[in-house]
DNA sequence: CAGTATTTGATTAAAAACAGTCATAATCAT
DNA sequence: ATGATTATGACTGTTTTTAATCAAATACTG
């Protein structure tokens, strides 16, 4: 098929340039402006570019943080959007410990150059706050879940049980009314001993993670302090999560970001 | 000087994000637009950064592997030729602690794609291994030091001791009559830790580090089980080396074509 | 082969970013 | 202090990029 080929082709040479701007494309490819374009919107949607105005940049960011997640992909707007009204919820000067997923990175990548102590136990993370001279890091020990980049597994919870901090900001699988769950029973461990170590905890949820199931369950509810999600979500439930006592935040995700 | 102290602030803000829009640039340094455009000119000028239409780029060390280590260049080739005799020393199947450093990370990218078990406190090495589906890796916790990329202090400390590994491969600083010598007082606690956990210990240095003191004493000659280094070793260092009881290797870094 | 779906490229108005200019404010040397 | 120098921020018209629309071309399907 000409088309994938032609998408290759093109992420081919976006990751070589790093940044490539449209006409550019356009011109080396052989084809209009406008196919570029739709292009590169379908390379964003799969998070492997990032589209900046006059152009795209090679976002698998650099060979170093390899496809971590292919769910990096989906709903991006939407994470994008809810990082946007997550980080304001650390305050400077805070200790907080940031989850892996692909959510919490974009949350991260807001939270670079503010003036924190960061923990986390997610290697994609690490590298955004490791050369930021203005916050502390603190990288969780334990094993390496290759998919995904984070640290797991029993060190991990060791560590995380001589901490404290101020804030935890979680991912989720899934939320039902039983709680929230996750895909890694490894991972749901050091989740919990996350949030045993904090005082309040964040969890930021697209709209789609509601109603959905998961292997391994988290918490209840009630043991979120705040819940960050996007306008999508149902009403339903953006009653029941009012009524489980979580203060709700819902993001707009319609313009990029500024 | 308040301008130049933004202008720091403001390339630390485009290396931490990689890339960054002028808008977003003015309104997190609270300076108009212009000032902004004028600031980054100057930064292009001196090649920090890469103007692109819409925002900025980082254009400093590339982006693949970030400029952890100003001395990543510096005796590159001696370094590659130690990496290559390092490799095979570790067998299939083994549990291996990798120190950070220039040189390791050079035995590290060897090691990629073995079937090993790989400990390391390096985040450019973590990275190596991260995705790599035919090793485990277990990351060592603790702080971060911005400037190598390598967990460090009591928490790494603790997590060390309850490892168990076959070999443990450092990098040092210094090599005297009294022993090894790091740079980094927190740094050397944590590779005596490294060195307790392993039956055998491997250290890595080219020929410039002999004769050198650096500050912190990390052990004495006796307790190195290998020391890798190259042919340019001083003829009295081989004899000392040996003396102590070491096995000692020389690389020969020849010149290919690269 | 006809009909439908998808992909493509041109065209448009609207939005964003650009370079340049100028008056004001801050800083420095005398 | 004073005058000169530099840094800054607002404003302008111009250029570039964008998103959206639509018709033509291409590829699929029964």
């Amino acid at each position: 098929m000409l088309a994938q080929e032609r998408r290759n082709r093109l992420l081919e040479l976006i990751r070589a340039r790093s940044f490539a701007a449209l006409p550019e494309l356009a011109d080396v490819l052989g084809v209009s402006e406008s196919t570029i374009r739709r292009d590169v919107e379908q390379l964003e949607d799969q998070g492997a570019a990032r589209r900046i105005h006059g152009g795209v940049l090679y976002a698998g960011a650099s060979p170093k943080i390899p496809h971590f997640d292919a769910s990096q992909s989906a709903r991006w707007k939407e994470k994008k959007a809810i990082a946007q009204r997550s980080a304001p919820l650390v305050e400077d000067g805070e200790t907080v410990i940031l989850d892996g997923g692909s959510t919490t990175y974009e949350v991260a990548r807001l939270l670079v150059g503010r003036s924190l102590h960061v923990v986390t136990n997610s290697l994609p993370v690490a590298n955004l706050f490791a050369a930021d001279a203005s916050s502390d890091l603190v990288l969780i020990g334990g094993n390496i879940c290759p998919r995904t980049g984070n640290t797991q597994g029993p060190l991990a919870d060791k560590m995380l049980a001589s901490l404290r901090v101020q804030k935890t900001i979680l991912s989720v699988a899934g939320i039902k009314e039983e709680g929230f769950f996750n895909n890694n029973l490894l991972l749901v461990q050091t989740e919990q001993a996350m949030m045993r170590a904090a005082d309040e905890v964040i969890v930021v949820a697209d709209s789609s993670k509601f109603g959905r199931q998961s292997l391994a369950h988290l918490c209840a509810l009630g043991a979120v302090d705040y819940l960050v999600s996007d306008s999508g979500m149902d009403q339903a439930w953006q009653a029941k999560v009012r009524a489980a006592g979580m203060h709700l935040v819902l993001a707009e995700p319609v313009v990029e970001g500024t």
